[in-house]
DNA sequence: TGTACATCAGTGAACGCGCGTTCACTGATGTAC
DNA sequence: TGTACATCAGTGAACGCGCGTTCACTGATGTAC
């Protein structure tokens, strides 16, 4: 199916409405983000956008799921570039695309994973799954390694609380057979640790200096690394 | 010196300003903190304001301040609640005023370590020593523990890289004498990895449900105490 | 191929709103003698 | 104890600004016959 020229157009404008968009989190930050700036800096008026988006939050959503969509991406990406049982450099690759992309893209990754936006609301329906594939990205990493024998999974996760075992145990119906409940817990406890330093990095928490170079966020991937066993290959 | 009743009321009107700006905070997010909103809600004009804060800044700045302040208080509180020799208790009671103070004060906890107010430039000669002091709760208790032979430093804090030895390095002479460069990264990182889970906690990042008990934050401290050798006394 | 009509991107004016900050001022509180 | 003066909290008007969203509209693009 071709497009007419004027299908054509559209796209590009709303792909134009986007990357100022961009840009203007990156100025001035996601809450302050203005229909009306972003018409302006497109030579448009205010009501013009309005044939692309129904308002401003729906401007936001799809800036979301767009960005969610391009970390799992780049992460899945880097993963795929490594040989199917080097787990240890998938781990690597992976860990190190997350924190690349939200260093070249330090506003998208903000607008996911900073403060909401005070007053809009992400509807559930849309961002949930984004969401949830970059965290599937280092699940079926782990999983593949639990399968193949060579993930050592620490011990309290093996010994969960209860009510983890019962808050995971839904979610493991949506997911492939034979993941354990273990590798659930493990999975967020690895995203917390990774986001932690790169935030921490990124808006300056550690000390001056130290923080820009990645050299900490090396540290932490290795030891994390040395935690599951997942030896050099 | 006894105050006027004037001072008197000045601190209580000072004291006012800084309530209502948190509630504000907790409403609409510290970005839309507004000068004119808080004096509606006290049933004064805006330019009154000004006879206690210069600007909008500096009365954000007054937040962050004490909002660091009182989170280091809360740790070292805990931690001095404990004898000083069960480190295992320490590093939890530490640990969990951390979460508590987030989870009771969470437009504070998102002021100081959420996405940074867009326009607004922290002021470092006021807000970089409240903010060391959080990380100096974790690092004081470390430093006891690794002088008393109970801290084990995981393998790849002992090597660090280079560029990590060379910017901490310049850190160390503001430290007590006998603290090694692995335990000053040390700090960082678990303070990244309380904050990570914290964070993913408090906005949703994780499974549904699976939060908001504080079980994933509890067998995260778990695993910590575990790789430190911080066995139960 | 040419014409009548439908679609739709974008305009310009308007709505009602909120913001930080300045300025000259009033009137209460505090102080010095 | 009483009076003159200084201090300072708070006011009200004004400055210039930006915002999201609606509405009736123009004029170009696309389509059906």
């Amino acid at each position: 199916m071709t497009l007419t020229r004027r299908e054509l157009k559209r796209e590009e404008t709303e792909a134009e409405i986007k990357e100022v968009a961009r840009q203007q989190m990156a100025e001035v930050g996601a809450a302050a983000l203005s229909l009306r700036s972003i018409a302006r800096e497109m030579g448009l008026t205010a009501p013009a956008l309005y044939r692309y988006f129904a308002n401003r939050d729906a401007l936001v959503t799809a800036l979301i799921v767009e960005a969610y969509r391009a970390l799992a991406t780049a992460m899945a990406a880097a993963d795929a570039a490594r040989a199917r049982d080097d787990f240890n450099g998938r781990f690597q690759a992976i860990a190190f695309a997350f924190r690349n992309w939200a260093m070249q893209h330090p506003q998208d990754f903000t607008l996911i994973y900073g403060t909401p936006i005070p007053g809009y609301v992400a509807p559930r329906d849309q961002t949930v799954e984004p969401a949830g594939q970059v965290l599937q990205t280092i699940g079926f990493l782990l999983t593949e390694a639990w399968q193949a024998d060579k993930l050592t999974i620490p011990q309290p996760y093996e010994e969960l609380p209860p009510a983890l075992q019962t808050s995971v145990g839904g979610l493991l119906q949506d997911l492939p057979e034979g993941v354990p409940a273990s590798g659930v817990v493990l999975t967020m406890s690895i995203w917390a640790r990774l986001y932690g330093v790169v935030w921490g990095e990124l808006y300056g928490h550690f000390v001056p200096g130290l923080a820009e170079s990645g050299a900490l966020y090396q540290v932490e991937v290795a030891v994390i690394c040395a935690e599951l066993g997942l030896e050099d290959s």
